[in-house]
DNA sequence: CCGGGCAAAAGTGCATACACTTGATGCATA
DNA sequence: TATGCATCAAGTGTATGCACTTTTGCCCGG
């Protein structure tokens, strides 16, 4: 039995990869992804990679234009904030959700994957933005709804590249106190101070961002992608 | 200057096609919707059609199977329970944002909407069945928020899937009801109210539905197409 | 009449080829 | 030196071909 992977998966492979490199910084808005760099770089053809670019597309990572290379999306102030709101919308639902039906167990889970946050280099943010992002993933995948937790977890890509676009550098130690306190709500069963704690939350990521673009430098696609690509 | 189509409006147009014929229920849960049937449809090649699929897929509205037939999707009733949900609070979001900013012409807009919907042939309730959709798009996109556009909008249409699935015919008398108090609170900025009308008929949309299964005939994809066809 | 299995047909998975578009480069000219 | 234009390289847009998988349908033994 070989393992022979499908499109569906080959695909989603890369757009998990590209997902990862965007919203670690690694991927800033504006970045270029043609097509055949990327089908290099995986190991696929254009096809393929064309799939993947616009599933991308669809999520809103990305940008294509008609005969343009492919890049990274730059989300404007006003899709921006946009996205944070409904976030914020759907976040609240997953909060007054989870507040019910919560276990110890999860909780437990919940705290551990804040200390490995905690835990991570403050020098090198990515990964610490990547387990920010993961820990909103979590909560919404112990919901147990499937639709709900797709769309966070999309919207908070999508989050992500807007900080990526207009925030500031990340700030850890804020992310991890609130986070904390999500957790404290929802071990008591308080639906509404999970709620209010979770808007709180993202309205003060919102608000610490929309601050001030970011500089731009050259760099290799090939070098940028390389750590993301599953071997 | 020939209007050369480029993907994306290829891809787009087989898209809305296809949503439409599933929303209008010409397209039901489980239809296949083989590659090479839809190229020929659409009068493009494999490729394409392929691209539409995995696009629609991500929507939520087909279902892709390595090496097997692409189907409409058939949500679970969690699936369908979940759509709701996350469309109620989306377009709460959607009233509350409306009423601080709707202008009279659009009221007026949205009333000629629901008299046209009214209009509509009440034997084959595909056009009402579309036009009732299409309020809730059009409410969205006049909140002039594109990304909660574009949520609403899909998850409007995972919605008519569920209904589709699981929905008893289609009551259009109550949803013009409905739609009516909605703008009704619309018109005097009462946002609270304008809310509680868009949660209260999207629930009794949902009530009405998750009752029983539908039978299925056997039927012709292309002669489905055809209409749906832009010339 | 009813499985069971095998071969053909139908369909997908993916790479590749080729036409077309765009952007860059360099050269000629003012 | 600056500007316009021609040419070419790089990249996308799409169809097609081939390998592989699933399904279909037929034939045969029971």
């Amino acid at each position: 039995m070989k393992p022979k992977k499908n499109v569906v998966d080959r695909v989603a492979q890369i757009c998990s990869a590209l997902r990862r490199a965007i919203i670690e910084r690694a991927l800033l808005p504006g970045d270029k992804l043609p097509e055949d760099a990327l089908g290099e770089s995986f190991g696929v053809s254009r096809t393929i990679a064309r799939q993947a670019l616009g599933q991308l597309a669809g999520e809103g990572l990305v940008n294509l234009r008609r005969n343009r290379i492919a890049v990274v999306a730059t989300p404007t102030v006003e899709e921006a904030r946009d996205t944070f709101e409904i976030r914020i919308a759907l976040e609240a639902v997953v909060a007054d959700c989870l507040a019910a039906i919560i276990t110890p167990e999860q909780i437990a889970e919940l705290r551990r994957h804040i200390a490995d946050q905690a835990a991570s280099d403050p020098v090198s943010p990515s990964a610490s933005i990547r387990l920010a992002t993961d820990f909103h993933v979590i909560l919404a995948g112990m919901t147990g709804r499937p639709i709900l937790e797709r769309y966070v977890t999309e919207v908070a890509y999508r989050s992500g590249l807007a900080l990526s676009a207009y925030g500031r550098p990340h700030s850890n130690e804020c992310a991890i106190e609130e986070h904390c306190r999500i957790v404290d709500a929802l071990e008591q069963g308080d639906a509404k101070g999970a709620a209010t704690a979770m808007t709180g939350h993202l309205s003060a990521v919102a608000d610490r961002a929309m601050i001030r673009p970011q500089e731009r430098v050259d760099r290799d696609l090939a070098t940028i992608l390389a750590p993301f690509i599953q071997n």
